[in-house]
DNA sequence: TCTGAAAGTCACGAAGG
DNA sequence: CCTTCGTGACTTTCAGA
């Protein structure tokens, strides 16, 4: 066996981890850079990543935008209390079709959802927190970013 | 003049929206397919990739990766508030250090940041908060995230 | 799970309109 | 800002260990 067998797939090896702290790091990295520093061939570094792909280690790739270039510079967090607690908990759903909404989270604590918005403009926001409001039932409270000192930082592997 | 000639280079063109449309579905995409996607040769799109690399409107490329299946399932949100309101500004920097600080948003409204943090374990958060009051001489108020509906949703362009 | 080789695709710069 | 074109690099698959 390899660590301690990895509890049924769940833990990664560390050349995988060293693979995924590349593709963190260069997302359109080649298989030849990959293989090169993880110190492996090109083949397997190749089967690997797919491995990694299939088993949900890794979701995906994707570009880091500019926010402010594409026209959406402002960023806020909006906190969601629901206003008839007995209502269904169906708020991701009713929520989902605002494509303004980054991502949605569950939280303990006073409020519900915390909800990562980003927008064009303060009149768009408004706009934005009445379809909320309106679309979940639910009485929200807005924090506005000023300015993002850092931001989806690659987690350390 | 282009649209209303996009007030010195901020605005995007149509075609350098669908490109970063497809990118950020697909961070690995091809320039051949995304030429296709977009309806341009290669070469065009390579240019305009670049152009979009040096404006800063793409900052880079990242694999999206399962914080479970890389053994960090906790996320929270942590909110700071200066023990000293007259110290300087520095927040950020003091705790720029600390990798399980994945994001750090200065805010508008009764706190003044706000951290989005990934660890391991309850204890991990724990020993966190610590190291963050050490380090930025601030108090924290912390919102644990219990589940994410959806996440880093793609803006529409 | 690795390696090495073969075949097909792609990246990327040059030249030109 | 676009196209076409050519070369070298890269991806992807497969056989073998």
């Amino acid at each position: 066996m390899t660590d301690r067998n990895a509890a049924q797939s769940s833990e990664l090896e560390a050349t995988d981890r060293a693979i995924l702290r590349e593709l963190l790091r260069d997302g359109r990295c080649s298989f030849t850079d990959l293989g090169e520093r993880v110190g492996l061939s090109v083949s397997a570094v190749h089967q690997r990543v797919r491995r990694l792909e299939q088993r949900g280690a890794l979701r995906g790739y994707t570009a880091r935008v500019d926010g402010e270039q594409i026209g959406l510079p402002l960023t806020a967090f909006i906190s969601l209390t629901p206003i008839d607690p007995a209502a269904p908990d169906d708020y991701p759903q009713r929520l989902e079709h605002l494509s303004e909404i980054e991502s949605c989270f569950s939280v303990a604590g006073d409020e519900s959802y915390i909800l990562q918005v980003r927008v064009a403009s303060p009149l768009a926001l408004e706009d934005l927190l009445r379809q909320i409001r309106e679309s979940a039932k639910v009485s929200t409270r807005t924090t506005v970013v000023l300015s993002t000192p850092f931001e989806n930082r690659a987690p350390e592997l």
